[in-house]
DNA sequence: CTCATCCTACGAAATAATTCGTAGTAACCT
DNA sequence: AGGTTACTACGAATTATTTCGTAGGATGAG
């Protein structure tokens, strides 16, 4: 009962996130200079600045404020993060349905067949874990 | 050149455009007992009606004032309007993987045999029709 | 020491989304 | 006709997000 979930990131914060995971601790320049060249236009320093503040009081991040530069890091996990987002969004746009999302994003986009093997072992996988329930492991659905 | 595209609708246009695809067009009463449904909530009457307005605008929804009570009706077709905030999602989330987001979507959720042989199919398909090129067709990302 | 530079903190404007209240008017009932 | 009900239009409050300017303090160069 002591911490609440870490909320649901904006876009903004998302996108620093990103940035985060991808190289790690950074102090607020770092970033700010990585979003910059994400972006095609140059981001103000207090832009990036004030939304790492609001993401501290939102515990997505982290800080270590023992040098004059403060260093920042993600206080959340890129899977675990993904997974929320992804749940609400496949309940807003796909009804819940994981399966009409997976339909479309193979069905409108092109697929490389690397890609398409991937997916199939991950099916295989899937398939043999259902098919051996481990010990007490239960799948009622 | 005429038609700018409809724009990316908000959660609640979303939720709207749901009821609107799932049961035809409606009149503004309708749909709010719909919404009233869906949620656990009441939702005001002009809230609905403003969000309406506010969809007209940007083309969401088209209506027939013939009557007194305007009838509503989807603009954007349902796989398309997906389809576009998929393709979002999926930049913003996954940094543009769609592999990335099907893994996750399979990954982290339980999804039924059937589930799983329908993807099963709709690979095949893509296998195919990517190993039997059309003719004139070309397949450029 | 003094000045320029870099940093944080904070306030506030701009925009968007959501919500609802009120007003005006048409329809309906007795 | 008179009063109630239903509907649209519109303005406005609220909240969230994004953005930036300014102030104040520390650091570093000359």
């Amino acid at each position: 009962m002591s911490k609440a979930p870490p909320p649901k990131p904006t876009d903004s914060e998302l996108e620093i996130l990103h940035v985060l995971w991808q190289h790690g601790p950074a102090t607020v320049r770092a970033i700010n200079d990585h979003l910059s060249q994400r972006r095609q236009a140059e981001v103000g320093y207090t832009t990036t600045l004030k939304i790492l503040q609001l993401m501290l009081e939102k515990a997505l991040v982290r800080r270590d404020d023992a040098d004059r530069s403060h260093v920042y890091r993600a206080a959340v996990r890129e899977q675990e993060t993904q997974g929320l987002l992804l749940d609400k969004f496949v309940d807003a746009t796909f009804g819940g349905s994981a399966l009409k999302l997976v339909m479309q994003a193979l069905g409108s986009r092109q697929t490389s067949a690397d890609e398409l093997a991937q997916i199939r072992r991950l099916l295989n996988d899937i398939e043999i874990q259902n098919s051996t329930p481990n010990s007490d492991d239960d799948d009622h659905a």
